[in-house]
DNA sequence: GCAGCGATATACAACGTTGTAGAGTCGGCG
DNA sequence: CGCCGACTCTACAACGTTGTATATCGCTGC
């Protein structure tokens, strides 16, 4: 069907092997030479097979990227800053979703996505105590969480301390009351799955500011979808609990916490401040607009790439596991009484 | 490195076609030898090299999917959609974004994209005028616009025709002064890209209702991000026209709206009516929620994948092109004065 | 004048898989 | 009893590309 090199070099009059070596900028061809081959390539609308070229390098130069879902704003902001950057380096990516669920997530991870080289892998359901099926055998970089023991690269964030910082930033502004909204249930000790991080960092913060803990404040919430942030505060305010602030544990959550908020007539910030985590692009543009922690989405988008692509290169086993965490800032807007200085803008 | 056809076939004592065989399902083996081969399979973890099957059989499974940004909200659900639809088929999906970049939506369309057996394509930039630019060699499914005249199959929706009920939705509301949000500037005498066919049925609606067309009500914006819709209605607000309600162009746009008009102080829906198009999920959590079009997002995704799947079976040539457009309804929320009946959920 | 080198081009093999052709065995049927 | 067909398995070639080895040429330096 497609031209092959043999016919791009039987019209060049040439060999196959020059053919290869004018498409791979081989130095040593005559500049007519080249210029023959260049101009069968171009009459003859060659393209390189990549499947012949995967073979024999044992390279795809595809990777994988394995996140729950696409249409939570944050994997699909996620997944935007990952292809950009696989870009750059000539990569193509290979989206896949596993839902958050444990049997897809657990496949995902022994096949690896096919066709591919290394895999992104953010993981939901899977954490600590599945350490030995992220021991895999081909490149592997975890996103976002930390699966302590396990033989692979990790670009996390600072879960526990920017979730700290979230929390501190509401006792700043005078808050002391404050639910939080996307704990996972069935928790064990030990967990380190991002809703139990996060949790820690919030139960930090009151603590070190020495409010008490209330248990009735902790709402578990899951999965982390709107509808379900506007369930469990519509059951927060049902419980008759008294609250000033809501800390959700993502974004997505949070515009939930806001809607349901607003249901029930409870001003924000007024009465009840808001701040979620992650830092999606539509929380500048809700009303109010929302405060959250950015997490260096980006960042970790080309730092995971990056490792990626330098295990690719090096092998599995060239050094040991590394971690890397990008840094946060508090992003402050109206949902915890901060307004807007530039007029011009709703944002950050 | 990891082991192949050839290791399986000594390790079982077999010939690798019979390896081969087993894999395949070939039915014709012996139970006890079939037995053997599965063992030593097991035993050396082996997975079959998709680049040489690739190279074989000429086809790699995996389709692309060229949009926009991923960080579209429709867009991502989009995706989202494609990618599982295209798992029912064990198909693998590569992800492109163009930005809305003319240059890159051409590069991407005369590549394809790497390693894929054939492509579905967003266009935003290219239109009508560039009808030759989809004359490609490879099987191809256009989502969402049509281009007349190119060889290649279409999947679109009822843009002018769903433009035109938003529309009517807002006039039976009894809307008078409608503005639009989301007009595409340059535009030339039969363009059809979406945001011309939708501003056809806007007009069509006034037209048919007798309600005078008004330019200073059609506000143009690009490209369709929330920011450019904020400031689209401040400045629609700013100038002093007498508008009643907004039809936005497309949902990301109106969350875009909503803010602006919260932030000047117009109450959503009792002042001004907003209805968006494309239904995405972030609508059912707006305050007010959003009324809009759902334009079968889902059916657009099975429908160009199972397309797409066909043509790679039977080959480009095998029928001429096809046009198939999936219906819409109107999703009525808070936006346009209709409040939800179910207090369980905000949605439609 | 020739060894040696760089420039240029080629032949061949190999990457891992599967389609084709065919060999061998066995049971059943005429 | 002999043949046919179904079953089971194998050898070989081919998919399109690139690494390795090699051939040829012209030039440089001694």
């Amino acid at each position: 069907m497609s031209a092959t090199m043999r016919d791009v070099a039987r019209l060049a009059k040439v060999s196959i092997k020059t053919v290869s070596n004018v498409v791979n900028d081989y130095p040593h061809i005559r500049p007519e030479t080249r210029a023959r081959v260049e101009a069968a390539i171009e009459a003859l609308g060659y393209r390189p097979n990549l499947s012949a070229r995967g073979l024999r390098s044992g390279r795809t130069r595809v990777i994988g990227l394995a996140v729950p879902e696409l249409r939570q704003n944050y994997f699909a902001e996620l997944a935007d800053s990952v292809i950009a950057a696989a870009e750059e380096r000539q990569l193509s990516v290979v989206v896949g979703q596993h839902g958050g669920d444990r049997e897809r997530e657990t496949a995902i991870l022994r096949e690896g996505l096919r066709h591919t080289d290394g895999l992104l892998f953010s993981p939901e359901r899977l954490g600590q105590e599945d350490q030995e099926l992220f021991e895999v055998d081909y490149p592997l970089v975890l996103l976002g969480e930390r699966i302590f023991g396990a033989p692979a690269d990790h670009v996390a964030m600072h879960n526990t301390s920017a979730a700290q910082a979230a929390v501190e930033h509401l006792i700043e502004r005078g808050r002391r009351r404050i639910a939080l909204v996307g704990a996972h249930p069935d928790g064990r000790l030990g967990q380190v799955r991002p809703s139990d991080l996060r949790l820690a960092g919030y139960r930090r913060a009151l603590t070190e500011a020495d409010i008490p803990l209330d248990p009735t404040l902790e709402r578990p919430v899951a999965p982390w979808h709107p509808q379900n942030g506007v369930d469990a505060t519509r059951e927060l305010i049902a419980s008759g609990v008294e609250f000033d602030a809501v800390f959700a544990l993502n974004d997505t959550l949070a515009l939930g916490v806001l809607r349901a908020l607003a249901e029930a007539g409870i001003a924000v910030p007024d009465q009840v401040a808001v701040i979620g985590f992650d830092n999606i692009d539509d929380g500048r543009f809700t009303v109010p607009s929302l405060s959250t922690v950015d997490t260096g989405r980006d960042d970790i988008a080309a730092l995971a790439v990056a490792m990626l692509a330098e295990r690719i290169e090096n092998g599995t086993a060239a050094q040991p596991a590394r971690l890397v965490k990008t840094d946060f800032r508090i992003v402050a807007r109206e949902s915890t009484g901060t307004f807007e200085a530039d007029p011009t803008d709703v944002g950050d």
